[in-house]
DNA sequence: GAAACAATCATCAAAAAAGATGATTTTATC
DNA sequence: GATAAAATCATCTTTTTTGATGATTGTTTC
């Protein structure tokens, strides 16, 4: 019984170099690719491989949002993703999205193998660097609401409390609110170290 | 007459993908691979290709390093530039450091051929999207002086006027003056946009 | 050696952010 | 339907930043 295998990722050079390494593998059934989410869902519609190559990282919209949509629409078909970086918050991500593991780009055909094998057995595999990375004390993501959210990118884009809350229809008290809220669970204590941290996280 | 070609990539699908795509190319001659600078420098004490694929994200230095020394020890050995992302600013750096062109990870057999082929010509090659991103106009970096670079990262540090002006051994109006210039040369109106711009242009 | 710039300091005023406390109304969640 | 959390507003004070203007002392650079 071979292994249904498809990948999506819009570097041509990392298709053709995954391809070439399982072309000759007798338990490999290579499917075919994409470049992009649409084609993928694209091609799902007509087929359904056994476990999906997932580049999290598309070029019209994220490998994170792909993954919940195939596990949602397909739930027999296994995601793997794959990237360049170790971050571990993309690895949670995805990981919450119903991955079943996570490669890096530098892996070898032994653990890609080994990847794939261990995927159709219903376990989960990282690559080494990978679970280093989620060991890792996560520089924890201060849980902010959307309204926070609202308030900090137009912090971030230079309005002050008074613009703010013109712009969302609310008084100044409660914008300025927002901000101390936005301090503390930042664990910061002025608005530069603020948008640091914000970038650095992803959120801006 | 062949054409020597290295890859350096830390990336082993990429190797792979592209030496998939060159193994049958006559005009080709695949010379091997390294994973990171220190091995690709010690091949080429013994041999000398006639082009380096190189990625700009090697682990142990940058690619712009890399590029450098490679051109100034053997200058007849050229350098293509290999990489996810089409920033101008490394494109235009790893140009400034003697690399013949730039292609990114998404290109395909053709114009990885067409790249080899120019630069052996002794034109540049740069992938569509590389230059598209070299025509844009780049984000002017503002030319700040040391002092005020001191003063911007302190800020962003999450120091206040009157803690700069202790660790500098400076007055708080000095302090001021310097943060003032700072607003003005980046052309924003606080610190939150400064801090933002600082980050996005890779001063912090 | 003149001109341009960097770095330093001063003073005064206005605007904005940060800190402290408390309270009400929606909206989720169990 | 109770509880918790989010979103809203209020008042008041202190600290910090931003703005406006001007001036002195070095250091480069042409």
């Amino acid at each position: 019984m071979k292994a249904g295998i498809f990948i999506v990722d819009d570097h041509y050079m990392v298709i053709e170099g995954i391809r070439s390494l399982l072309q000759n593998e007798k338990t490999i059934d290579w499917m075919g690719h994409a470049t992009n989410a649409a084609s993928c869902l694209a091609f799902l519609k007509q087929h359904q491989p056994d476990v999906i190559l997932m580049d999290v990282n598309l070029p019209d919209r994220s490998g994170t949002d792909l993954c919940k949509e195939v596990r949602q629409l397909y739930p027999s078909v296994l995601v793997l993703g794959l990237s360049t970086f170790n971050q571990q918050t993309i690895i949670q991500n995805m990981m919450a999205n119903g991955a079943s593991g996570y490669l890096l780009k530098n892996a070898t055909k032994e653990e890609l193998l080994e990847a794939i094998s261990e995927v159709l057995k219903g376990k989960n595999y990282f690559s080494f660097e990978a679970a280093v990375a989620l060991r890792e004390p996560q520089e924890k993501h201060p849980l902010i609401t959307r309204r926070e959210k609202e308030v900090l990118q137009l912090i971030a884009e230079g309005l002050t409390n008074a613009e703010i809350s013109e712009k969302l229809f609310i008084s100044m008290p409660t914008v300025n609110t927002h901000r101390k809220s936005l301090l503390e669970k930042f664990e910061v204590k002025n608005t530069a170290t603020l948008i640091g941290k914000a970038i650095k996280i992803g959120l801006l």
